[in-house]
DNA sequence: ATTATCTATAGATCTATAGATAATGC
DNA sequence: ATTATCTATAGATCTATAGATAATGC
């Protein structure tokens, strides 16, 4: 059953991107290595051959949706600045990002879960952040870098804080008024 | 082995208050019913006597450390008008309460996780929220009453989000900048 | 007699490992 | 011959329940 060095490496992609939506979606806690194997075709016995530990998994799984999410910013900044800031509100305070946290932002997702867990993973986040941060900064208004720097850390705080309030309140004007707030309060 | 109903009372708020303060720093996965009930001094099999279940618990749980959260911003209110914003502000954003999630805002421990359990724990997080929130809108600087209330929403959301991205970061320097740059936004 | 808590356990998970299998790649 | 994946399982959890025990409160 061994299969080509090639296919190892697709296999390995896939346990990656399984991971990052199902620990997204359920937690860390939330899925087993067994189901998170059988989410990519695969046994789960099979699964320390590629990584170490469940931990060690998540470390990367957070580390590639984070920097596909700093890249996908890092465009809309790259193709029309003036759009950019729109963008990433488009993208980021709406129902569809609160809805679908297995495809949204990890930090919202799995921050509390990382927050107790070992570097690697703690790592990730703190990449993914500071990516994100640095696209936020050249798009704020303050006079000069200091201030924007300032700026971006606290409009990513704000970001992050509505989409984990929005989720979890049990109630739907009340979330959609904490994500509009947020979005109102957007530079542009 | 039969008690008091008086104990039984007390037994009850010790299981509540025990849950409330390891749910937070262990998230609702990481500590099970057995050592909950072990931290409140008791055997797991009397668990099911208190209530329906562990869900049913943290709902409980989650009510009661967001009720006594909100008391104390109240608190300062009434207190103090002018000062009020200030205590808060020293409350939360604060490497004391990132330091300690098991005695912090559940939202920020906890917001993920209830995210995805049933209406009893959600509907805690809402009233909490509402509550924090209601605090917040009577400080803000806005000219009218809704555009207090949308300042009060955002700023909430960027105090919950600071406090979630400072304890996921693996860096001292950045966390105390998250902190710092949405201490720095509040008004006052 | 009632009932809060206890011990004990069912049944279902969980992470991780050991050893078998079978296809790749020298 | 090497090695990626497989089956099978160890050992430790987990939530929830059943029935025993013993003190309260009629």
């Amino acid at each position: 059953m061994k299969v080509s060095r090639e296919q190892v490496a697709l296999n390995r992609e896939r346990i990656v991107e399984t991971a990052a939506r199902l620990f997204r979606e359920k937690g860390y806690d939330g899925i087993g290595v067994a189901d998170l194997m059988k989410g990519a075709g695969l046994t789960h016995g099979g699964f320390y051959g590629h990584f170490e530990s469940k931990e060690d998994l998540l470390a990367e799984a957070a580390a590639h949706a984070l920097k596909k999410s700093v890249a996908r910013w890092e465009g809309y900044l790259a193709e029309d600045r003036s759009s950019a800031m729109d963008k990433i509100g488009d993208g980021y305070l709406t129902v569809q990002h609160r809805d679908h946290p297995e495809k949204g932002c990890s930090v919202t997702a799995l921050g509390a879960d990382i927050a107790r867990l070992g570097p690697k993973a703690r790592h990730a986040v703190t990449e993914g952040a500071s990516g994100q941060m640095a696209v936020l900064q050249q798009l704020m208004p303050g006079a000069d870098d200091a201030e924007k720097r300032k700026q971006a850390l606290a409009t990513y705080a704000a970001m992050v804080g509505a989409i984990v309030l929005s989720r979890a309140v049990d109630n739907e004007a009340l979330s959609l008024e904490v994500l509009q707030a947020v979005r109102d309060s957007l530079p542009g």
